[in-house]
DNA sequence: CTTGTATTTGACCGTCTAGTCAACTATTCT
DNA sequence: AGAATAGTTGACTAGACGGTCAAATACAAG
C-alpha cells in the first residue's frame, strides 16, 4: 500500500551507468539524482549514502543481470572449452557495442569500482570481491569439466582459474585504459592457450 | 637565483602516495598540500591543476625510480626466463612490503590511476599509457630471448607479452581487491607457465 | 648590501556537495 | 470516504573544495 514508484530502480540503473562511465569516487550524488530524475529528498528516502547505494547496484546488477546471462555462456550442455571460448567471445561483442554506446571502452565494472574503492570502503570491497568470487568458480567449473574430459591437462583447477581470470580481467582493464578493444580480440584463443587446451587450439 | 625549495617534490611524491592508497577522485588537492607541508598558494605556483600534478608524478615515479628498478630486473645478463621469474618475484616482495608499511595490497599506481581516470581525464589516461606500453616492451624483449634460445616456444612475442602483462596486472589488481597477497604468489610460476616455458619450469 | 627572482603565506571568494526536513501528494486498504 | 502508508518535493544549512592574489620572505648574484 502507498504511493508507488520506480525511483529505486532509476537510481540503481544510474548509479552503475555514471560509476561505470565515469568512477566511483568523482560521481556525486546530485549526479545520479539529475540522471535518475529524482530529487535527493528521494534519494535519502531509499538509501543513507553513495556507498550504500553503490552496493545495492553491484549486487542488483549481478543478481539481476550478470548471473543468467553467465549461467547461459556456461551451460553444462556446451563442451568445456567451448563455454570459456563463447564467454570470452560474448565479453568482447559486449565492450564492442559499449563503445558504440558509450564512445569508449569500459571494462567490468565490478573490477574497476573494487579496484578504486578497496581501500576505502570496505563494504564496496566486499561485495565487489565476492562477485568476482562466484566468477571465479564458473571458470573453474568449465577447466573441472575440461579436464574431465582431458581437453585440458590435470592439475589444480582452482589456481588456473584464478590465473584465467586475471588475465580476463587484466585484458579489460587494460581495453580500458587503451580505449581500444584490440587487447580483447585475441581473448578466447589466448585463453585456451594458457589453458594448455589441446582440442579446440588446434581445430582452430 | 631566488628562493630554493623542494616542495616540487615533496607535492609529486604526496600526490602518487596518496593516489596510489586511495584514489585519484577521491583525493583532493587540500589533503595533498597537507601531506606535503605546502599551502595552496605554493601548490598552485608549481602546478595549475590536480590532473597535472598526477601526470608529473606518475612521469617522474617511473623516469626516477620505476625505469631503473625495471632495467636490472630485465638485464640482458640474466637468462631470459630467470628475468621474467626474478621480476615476478620482486614485484611479490614489493607488495609484502607495501603491505606492512600500508596495512593494505596496493597493487600498481600506473595501472590504477590509469584505469579510474581513462574515460574522464585524457592527459592522465595518455601518461598512463605511454608507462604501461614501456613496461610491456621490457617483457617483449625477454619474451623474444626466451624464443630465440629455444625457451619459450616460437610465435608473436607482441602477443604474448600484452598477455602476459594483462595476467600480471589483472593479478596485482586482484590483489589489491580482495587485500590478500596470495594472487600474486603463483605468479612467478603461472607466468612462466603461460609462456610454455620449456627449461626453468621443469627444473622447478 | 642591494637588487632581482623564486618561493611562501594566509586570507579570501564563489561554488559545489552531502545531508536534513517539514509539508505535500499519490495509492491502497477498510 | 477517510485513514494509513509510501513516496516526493524544494528549500535550506554547513562545510569542503578549487582557485586567486597581493604582500611577505628567502636566496643568489653583482
Amino acid at each position: 500500500m502507498g504511493r508507488t514508484s520506480d525511483a529505486k530502480e532509476r537510481l540503481l540503473e544510474a548509479a552503475l551507468d555514471l560509476i561505470w562511465e565515469r568512477s566511483y569516487g568523482v560521481v556525486t550524488i546530485d549526479a545520479i539524482c539529475e540522471k535518475a530524475g529524482v530529487k535527493k529528498g528521494s534519494f535519502y528516502y531509499f538509501f543513507d549514502s553513495k556507498s550504500t547505494l553503490a552496493v545495492a547496484a553491484l549486487n542488483e546488477n549481478w543478481i539481476q543481470d550478470g548471473k543468467a546471462k553467465w549461467d547461459a555462456l556456461f551451460s553444462a550442455s556446451l563442451p568445456p572449452l567451448e563455454r570459456i571460448r563463447g564467454f570470452m567471445q560474448s565479453v568482447y561483442d559486449g565492450q564492442v557495442e559499449v563503445k558504440k554506446e558509450h564512445g569508449k571502452v569500459l571494462g567490468c565494472p565490478c573490477f574497476s569500482i573494487g579496484s578504486e574503492t578497496s581501500t576505502q570502503d570496505e563494504v564496496i570491497r566486499a561485495k565487489a570481491q565476492e562477485i568476482l568470487q562466484s566468477q571465479i568458480r564458473y571458470f573453474e567449473s568449465a577447466i573441472r569439466d575440461a579436464q574431465a574430459e582431458g581437453s585440458v591437462p590435470p592439475g589444480d583447477a582452482a589456481a588456473k582459474a584464478k590465473c584465467l581470470f586475471a588475465l580476463f580481467e587484466g585484458s579489460l582493464a587494460q581495453a580500458r585504459i587503451q580505449n581500444d578493444l584490440d587487447f580483447l580480440r585475441t581473448l578466447p584463443d589466448a585463453s585456451l592457450d594458457i589453458l594448455g587446451a589441446r582440442s579446440l587450439k588446434v581445430a582452430a
